[in-house]
DNA sequence: TGGGTTATGTTTACGTCGTACGCTGTTGTT
DNA sequence: AACAACAGCGTACGACGTAAACATAACCCA
């Protein structure tokens, strides 16, 4: 039989919704919908957990440190994808189920090496700057943590849990505009749109950072990314993306040390900065708003 | 046995870097790294190419717009997780296997579903009300388009290869600010600030939309959510945070419809209208400034 | 009209992944 | 010394992506 769908209409009956998500194999122990907010609430608890209850048995050969440090290896040396149990537990030279006694199941793990992958945020101990140098500060350093570790923006952020490094991050920014005379949600919303920018801005170089480190050269990365672009070129859809394209601005370039030629093609970077400077300027005239 | 690692030295031997990332299981035919960038290359052609090419054989049962469309409801229903492709196949009421006569891989379908997702942008046909309120337009339209369909937000943008509709949403982004008088590589800073912007803080209400799609109620979520931030209170190192959280404008309220008590707990709508507005105050900064 | 050709969807099978279950042996407490 | 609690392992299962071989249907040219 060779064009006919499979199994007639029978098939088609139990097509699935697809609605499970991840589908625990054995049925939901408890109701239905108060587990999975239960699973919610608990998925960060090990994020704050005390280190380890002093037991009665054998002692364990490793630590939770132990498995995310080791996860964070595996994460750093390939990407997300390569983050597998075996891989993690090959590293510890251990057999993959030796993991689950350390975290529940693969999520709690990835969880925790998110976190721990973060890092706390930088400490500045020099003398305040002001809040617009403080900020630009904490952009780049969490840019550069990004670019450091590009598979931590391989996965959707806020549906991991927050754990403590997460916070120190914000923490960190707080630090930034604590003298400002703003309002407390009024602080959360700088917090936001700033956080919002860089990692929403930072995807591009974060591409670049794993395609390099999977030994891409950034010819190769630009021409790919290019080629994608210049499809709009001469495609009566996009006129204005192929009229600047065309205008001799298109390609990206790659940096620093030529001499800047008329500021033509901009680097990721003084794009990025130049997006930063708008952001801070509007923040600034938020600031002197009142007074002025 | 029991606490003694796995097979003694030898597995710590063969631990494998996890370099291989997807590990392409026969060995490469051509060339190592020549065959990466041309997989880069080749990735988006798809998303490109003439709808089919007549041919000789049996005919198709279905299109690649077909198999597109059944991806993009089991997507929807579900997850990315969900997106397998026995659940399309299923969707479709075909086998797996009958998939690969239309897309190469998984990935390439997903990449097609992906673009094909996005949708067009809006286009606006009414007179131009000025840059400003076209950006806003264009920031809730992609921010309504993430929200309707939070899976798209579920993989790193730039790591798909950027098809039609991508280009479109660019494409419409620069009219609305084609009347400007910008040099192009400033267009396209703007573009890409705002696009930054945009997807990067959208994040927590697509975490919601991802929730509610799974039938977790508001208040089961922002519990969750809330829970997190809230072991920051009384935790030393967060002393801002700390403060911030308990000044009773912590909390995350729902929406709209109560009188807006003193603007005190800010809707995840508000606070993004804030960022939105002082980038906005930025830009505009920007050009106005040569003449100010 | 009938072969040959080519593209279709299916079946079967393999390797990898996460992980449930039960076992063996260790360890600190009673 | 006996016990209970617990560490790490082996095995096994189901889901996943997909390679390979196959059977069949449509088309072309004779």
């Amino acid at each position: 039989m060779a064009g006919r769908p499979a199994a007639e209409s029978r098939q088609r009956r139990e097509e699935q919704p697809a609605k499970r998500g991840k589908a625990e194999p054995s049925p939901a122990p408890s109701s239905s919908v108060a587990f999975d907010s239960a699973e919610i609430r608990t998925r960060s608890e090990l994020l704050w957990e005390a280190p380890q209850k002093p037991t009665r048995g054998p002692k364990p050969a490793l630590s939770r440190e132990d498995v995310v440090a080791a996860a964070i290896r595996v994460a750093d040396a390939g990407d997300l994808a390569a983050l597998t149990m075996h891989a993690v537990a090959a590293q510890l030279g251990y057999t993959p189920m030796a993991l689950y006694r350390y975290f529940p199941n693969k999520e709690a793990l990835v969880d925790a090496a998110v976190d721990a992958a973060l890092g706390g945020a930088p400490m500045r101990t020099s003398p305040h700057e002001g809040w617009r140098a403080e900020i630009r500060h904490w952009s780049y350093a969490k840019r550069a943590m990004l670019c450091t570790r590009p598979w931590l923006a391989e996965l959707p952020f806020v549906s991991a849990p927050h754990g403590p490094n997460w916070l120190s991050w914000h923490e960190a920014f707080l630090r930034t505009i604590a003298h400002t005379a703003l309002p407390p949600e009024e602080m959360m919303d700088v917090l936001s749109v700033v956080h919002g920018y860089v990692s929403g801005s930072s995807d591009t170089i974060i591409s670049l950072s794993r395609a390099t480190a999977r030994g891409i050269t950034f010819e190769q990365w630009a021409q790919a990314v290019g080629a994608d672009l210049c499809r709009a070129i001469n495609d009566p859809r996009y006129p204005l993306l192929s009229a600047i394209l065309t205008s001799d601005s298109g390609g990206i370039s790659e940096g620093s040390a030529l001499p800047k030629k008329r500021g033509k093609p901009r680097t990721m970077e003084e794009s990025f900065d130049w997006g930063l400077e708008r952001l801070l300027d509007g923040i600034q005239l938020y600031l002197d708003g009142p007074e002025a």
